[in-house]
DNA sequence: AGTGTAACGTACCGTACGGTACGCCAATGG
DNA sequence: CCATTGGCGTACCGTACGGTACGTTACACT
């Protein structure tokens, strides 16, 4: 049987084929309606496929689980900062945008689902789905902003010791308690595209106050 | 049997007894050691009582857990404000305070495990322990904070239109990414009681900065 | 002491779900 | 045209856990 042969994709690192993603959206699609219900069997009925293709291919739960968030990452990755002309609005407008995206990421059913999932997992030691959701989320988002805050404080623009620490900050300022609540099922907390934009406009306006340079406009 | 006369707290109002505290503590200890160990069974096992009686006593397994929720969150009401005299220095010390202790309790184990469980429970529809939750963290620490808030306005050393905008810029300067970090178990995060007294500080100088009020020392 | 009640311990039931086995079909390649 | 292979569907297994039943023990009240 060769197992260990055809289980190079245990590592995880290639790419699903066509008929895969079409499994990975499956999943996607029954966590977004109720994270519960992604047990192996509806995963297989909804992608019309076996459940023994999907160990075959996935391994086991965690691994099409682990799938799925990189997949689901493979899809949000886009708005990347490759400005070279960097000015006052320039920065804040890619601020703004990130903010917004973010935002908008995180107060998605998908997002939501997959992060429970994670977070429940999570409580186990086995399973480092937390680990994956971690690095394609906030992490990565903290690595694809930090080189447009380095960019803006070489221009003078933002001023602060450690891009990591700003970028936390700007986190925070963003977020606020969303996550928290959109996690803990907060039915009160509902995001317009219009509070998103404004929520974002806010979080980049305060972020700037605090983290004004020596090039940056003044303030009222 | 009468099971609706002695089911009285079935709303979850009534305190419970010395007894009952005792298996809410076995349950925030097996909650401490791992949010998958709380079964029934480990729960009645390690509190030395009957599974029955963990039945009788809270109807079923979320009431158990809602019971739990309220005994750890009445266990940690502390630090409320009563200060009548409040100039800056005062505020920034009461501020401080609370951000550490709000940094404290969610770095805890408990609380993490906690609101994992809570996390878990909310991807289905039944089962109200995510507002629980919700409501004695993150809006029990609001309605605390609140006050002084309003105090610090009302002696010109902050300015805001809406205490609730506020208070959320506030806790998202706080926590930052803090929550959802360790709710996904990142363990290159750790919180030591210095870093959590430093954390504090910079928020609130953040806050400071961002809400100061005509009445506030002028800065640097 | 006798009786009643609360609660302990344990055994049990049903179900849901992760994971496996197996039979069948369909397409591909000689 | 036949054989091999990949994948579908279904049935099945084992286990874990929520919830229930029941016998027994310990304490309280009269």
């Amino acid at each position: 049987m060769q197992d260990a042969a055809d289980r190079s994709d245990e590592a995880g690192e290639d790419p699903p084929s066509s008929r895969q993603r079409q499994v990975l959206d499956a999943v996607l699609d029954l966590l977004a309606e109720g994270g519960d219900a992604v047990t192996m069997s509806a995963v297989a009925q909804r992608a019309s496929c076996s459940k023994e293709t999907l160990y075959k291919w996935f391994g086991d739960r965690d691994g099409l689980l682990t799938a799925t968030v990189r997949w689901q990452a493979s899809k949000v990755k886009a708005g990347s900062f490759d400005k070279p002309r960097l000015d006052a609005n320039a920065l804040q407008a890619s601020l703004e945008e990130f903010a917004a995206t973010w935002l908008k990421v995180i107060s998605s059913p998908t997002s939501i689902a997959l992060n429970r999932v994670a977070i429940g997992q999570a409580a186990g030691a086995k399973s480092n789905l937390g680990q994956i959701v971690l690095a394609n989320g906030r992490f990565a988002i903290g690595e694809r902003l930090k080189p447009l805050l380095e960019a803006a404080r070489k221009a003078g623009l933002l001023a602060f010791e450690d891009s990591e620490t700003a970028f936390r900050t700007f986190f925070g300022l963003v977020g606020r308690d969303v996550q928290i609540r959109v996690l803990l099922g907060d039915q009160s907390l509902r995001l317009s595209a219009r509070e998103i934009a404004a929520d974002a406009a806010r979080a980049v306006q305060q972020f700037m106050r605090l983290y004004a340079g020596p090039q940056a406009p003044a303030r009222d």
